[in-house]
DNA sequence: CGATGTGAACGCGTTCACAGCG
DNA sequence: CGCTGTGAACGCGTTCACATCG
């Protein structure tokens, strides 16, 4: 189990997707579901998913598909759902309040258990339940234990140098939600949020989309 | 140049990356970049960036690199930056106006001209100078034009369906956050920004790192 | 039988290596 | 001579097809 195999990242996403659909369809009292229905579900091919699968094991029953508790459950221990996740946020701005009051965190076991900031108008103050610290007591607070993760949610100048300090206090995983290509420190797995990325690729794919000349497509264009 | 060529999700994704950089060195008034130096800054291979920008014509001076201002120029108009475009952002909450306020988007072009929501209390408040309208009206103010791009920052539940009356709209672009997969009706180009997948990935690669040892954390898993 | 699990074939993005041009 | 532009080789994720087993 323990395998060193590589592992794809978008295997990985996959992963995420199966579960969450296993939970909408357990909400609805479905026990079974087959690899054909997840596909269908999650945009893929029946192929694509037991092939992901079966990468960490065999969860189905032939001829009758996947027990959706059992493999829900498997898919959390695979993803490290089954435990609770230790968060600082750090940036106090819009996005990172934002970010602090986001459902979906809490739901799937990602607390945030620490904010920081730079503003003294912020500091001291408390944001859904949580004291927002100065950014000079990052390391301290996390020497302190109960950090796993750290979400940055700052100004892109300043990205990298808090990385290298969050790196340097013990920090393994960092999610980015500034607009810059960081440099991720020697055992740091680092994943970028950049919004104005994808509209880029959405402003590319219209601008194509209207290329290739002529009658191509007679749809009107607005403006 | 209007080939019908598939240019890959992530050659796109790099070319906005370049851009980035190219902008930055430019305002240090740096005149000239090589592939080698694109490629270290961006995290990538020069032979990549080159096969990159090979797709779309031949940018460089053999011997010399790439004119910094012109690529950038090459960059906008291939991407589509050299417009702006009309982004209508549907859902006022917290990650909504979060995005709304987000410096980002507009610098690159992209405004956001109308915001809807369906609670009462903020509609037809007025949030960074757009009044906000009710969900109700969407079909009719898309009509009226000026509108690219969506951006849907509304509960997981109510997106697929504010999906399809965008696309019946006319809106052939939209960036979602909502933590669900959706099914993109024809001609319409749908990207995902989902933040807690992303969390989950540096949950699984925590968890992953941690296997193969003995001493791993004693963690009580609930659930 | 029916749907899983999986080796083999396929396609595609990335990397290599070198020809070509300033 | 230096760095670009690009065909060829490579690696890897996806797809196919079928043997396998409940």
């Amino acid at each position: 189990v323990a395998d060193p195999k590589k592992i794809s990242d978008s295997t990985v996403r996959r992963l995420s997707h199966y579960l969450r659909l296993l939970s909408a369809v357990q909400a609805e009292g479905v026990a079974t579901v087959s690899s054909e229905e997840l596909a269908r579900w999650g945009g893929t091919t029946a192929a694509q998913v037991r092939k992901d699968l079966s990468v960490f094991g065999s969860f189905g029953k032939r001829g009758m598909g996947y027990d959706v508790v059992q493999l829900a459950g498997e898919l959390r221990g695979i993803l490290g759902l089954d435990r609770e996740w230790g968060v600082a946020l750090i940036g106090a701005g819009r996005l990172g309040l934002a970010l602090l009051s986001y459902p979906s965190f809490r739901e799937r076991g990602f607390h945030i258990r620490a904010v920081f900031d730079t503003d003294p108008a912020k500091i001291d103050s408390v944001r859904e339940g949580v004291r927002v610290r100065r950014l000079d007591d990052l390391e301290r607070v996390i020497a302190a234990g109960g950090i796993d993760i750290a979400v940055l949610a700052v100004p892109a100048a300043e990205a990298q140098a808090i990385l290298q300090r969050l790196a340097g206090a013990g920090v393994r995983a960092v999610l980015n939600f500034a607009p810059v290509t960081l440099e991720p420190p020697p055992g740091v797995q680092v994943r970028h949020v950049d919004m104005a990325l994808e509209l880029e690729g959405l402003s590319f794919s219209l601008v194509q989309g209207r290329l290739g000349g002529d009658d191509s497509r007679p749809v009107s264009s607005a403006r």
